[in-house]
DNA sequence: GTACATTATATGTAGCTACATATATTTGTC
DNA sequence: GACAAATATATGTAGCTACATATAATGTAC
C-alpha cells in the first residue's frame, strides 16, 4: 500500500510534503506494532526501552537525567516510568552518595530475567526493516540523520 | 548529530535495528516540532490535520469513519477531536439524512479562515525535508512504503 | 415484520503525557 | 558560612489516548 492509499490522499503538494506525512505515518505505524507487541508482556514501549538501556549499562547505574539522554523520546516523565519498573521489581532506585540530588537507577536480576525472555521475540519487530537491502538501510539511516540536521540551515 | 549521538548509544546490533530506532526517533523529533508549532495557534496537531482534511473536501462533508481513514494516525478518538473543533466553531456536525447513524462533518467559514492563516507559516515545517534533494526524497518515500509493506512477507 | 447481526458514533475509565511547579541538594559569590 | 542561582528529581493537574462498552440505526434472514 502506498502512502497515498493509506490515507486516501491522491496527491500531495510536492514530494517534500509527502515525505513528512509518510515519515509520521510510517513511524506511527511501527510504533503501534511495538505497542501491541509489548502489551502481551504487560509492559509499555517506554518501559521496555528504559529497561534495555539499563541492561546495556552492565550493572552500572544511571541517573534519571542520563536515562533521558538515552531515551528515544526524551520524556519528561522518566521519573514515573522508573516508578512503574520499580513497582514491578525490575529496577532499583538508590540515592547517589556523591550527589544526593541524583538517583541511581539500576536493573535487578528479575529485570534482567524478564527482558532476556523478550530478546528472541523482539527480533520480529526489526524485521520491518527487512523490506530494504543492506545498501538501502544505510542510505535511509543517512537520510534520517540529514532530516534532523537540516534544522540549523533552515533557521 | 548522528542517531548514535542523539541517544548516546555508540553502536547498534546491526543497521536494521539502527533504522528502527532512527525512524522512531526522527519521527518523534518531527512530531514535537509540529506540536510546538501548533501550540502557538491554540490547536493540536490532530485537530489541525482533521481541519485540513475537511478543507480538502471543498465543502463536501465527511463522516467520522471517512475522517479516520484519512488521518495520519488512525485515532479511535476522532469523535472527540471533532468535539473540540466544534467547540471552537471550526466545524459543523449534522446527522446524515440517508443514514442516520452517520454524522456529516464539514468545515465552517471560521474554520477555513483559521486554517488559511496557517498556510504560509506551516510551510516552514516541510523545510525539514529539504536536507534531501529531490532524488533522495523520492527514494526515501519509496523506502518508507517498502517498510510498511514488508509486513506480509515477514509473517 | 421480528429477531439478530452489523455498522456508525459516542462515552466511561484507567492510565499516560506535557507543562508548571515544588522540594531537595549543590555550587558559586561575596 | 550565608544567600542566591543552578541542578536533579518528583509531583499536581489538565488534557489526551487506548480500550471496552453503550446507544442508536440499518441490514438480513426467515
Amino acid at each position: 500500500m502506498t502512502i497515498e492509499e493509506a490515507i486516501k490522499q491522491p496527491k500531495f503538494t510536492n514530494e517534500y510534503h509527502k515525505l513528512m506525512v509518510n515519515l509520521l505515518y510510517t513511524a506511527s505505524w511501527v510504533d503501534v506494532k511495538h505497542q501491541q507487541f509489548m502489551k502481551n508482556y504487560g509492559i509499555t514501549v517506554q518501559q521496555f526501552n528504559v529497561l534495555r538501556i539499563l541492561r546495556g549499562q552492565k550493572g552500572n547505574p544511571l541517573s534519571i537525567n542520563s536515562l533521558i539522554e538515552r531515551m528515544i523520546d526524551k520524556s519528561s516523565n522518566a521519573s514515573r516510568i522508573v516508578d512503574k519498573l520499580e513497582q514491578k521489581g525490575y529496577v532499583l532506585r538508590t540515592v547517589c552518595p556523591n550527589d544526593r540530588r541524583q538517583v541511581e537507577v539500576r536493573i535487578t536480576e528479575e529485570g534482567i530475567a524478564f527482558i532476556g525472555q523478550l530478546d528472541e521475540p523482539v527480533k520480529s519487530l526489526q524485521q520491518y526493516a527487512h523490506g530494504l537491502n543492506q545498501n538501502e538501510v544505510e542510505l535511509m539511516n543517512s537520510f534520517l540523520d540529514k532530516i534532523r540536521n537540516s534544522e540549523i540551515t533552515n533557521k
